[in-house]
DNA sequence: CCAATATGCAACCAGGAGGTTACCTATGAC
DNA sequence: GTCATAGGTAACCTCCTGGTTGCATATTGG
């Protein structure tokens, strides 16, 4: 097999859409909400914001770009729900980001010691 | 005694600009390229980039203001260095996350069940 | 059918982000 | 001392972002 057995994109991992995403206080509010579990329409995710509809309806554009949420459409409503997966690969960018630091330090301490 | 005890600010913790600060390849780079643990000239991190050395200042100052990195002016030069606490702020920001949306879904398990 | 509710879409605006060029200052190497 | 190197500052440009208002469309409830 010279090729990979998932018909996957094998796709470099860009974790800066997922980051900026999160980088707006508005939206680390809805994925707050979101992540309570309970699904949410967009009057409701208004709801207790100072904004508008609209402002909230594209935050939640973005955030459903990155995946952060998923959206159906019921009767006139639009209900929102979270979606777990890109705060595992958020977990997974900090886990390579500080292994990679602590072994530089293992090493920096070998060098001292050694 | 009426205030806290530490002096440290309560400050309700903002995830946001730390995720901004990651919100950008050039930057994500300049964090991977200085968690190897090695210090870096603005100069150093300028090469391999498309960019000139006054954008990647800027790069270095939002990483800056988010505690990413550390400089301090040696001679002619200014050496950066990797600063891991915000790092743990992500994950800290993922476990949290991740746990409310886990007991979500254990409560909508339980209701089923039950 | 009609009114109220929920959303979509488009235009518009201000400010910030990311980048450049140009020029000035400080330090190190000979 | 002189020149090359490293960096700071400032002005400027373009595009994106976050927000608004205004209006159109779809669905629900009586």
């Amino acid at each position: 097999m010279s090729r990979k057995t998932s018909s996957a994109a094998p796709r470099r991992r860009t974790y800066a859409p997922i980051f900026a995403a999160l980088g707006d206080e508005t939206r680390l509010a809805i994925v707050a909400k979101l992540s309570e579990g309970q699904h949410r329409s967009i009057a409701q995710l208004t709801q207790g914001t100072r904004l508008t509809r609209q402002a909230v309806t594209k935050h939640l554009r973005v955030l459903e770009r990155a995946r952060f949420v998923r959206s159906v459409r019921t009767g006139r409503e639009k209900v929102f729900e979270f979606d777990p997966t890109p705060i595992r690969q958020v977990k997974e960018y900090a886990d390579v980001v500080s292994e990679q630091w602590d072994q530089a330090l293992a090493r920096l301490k070998g060098f001292v010691e050694g």
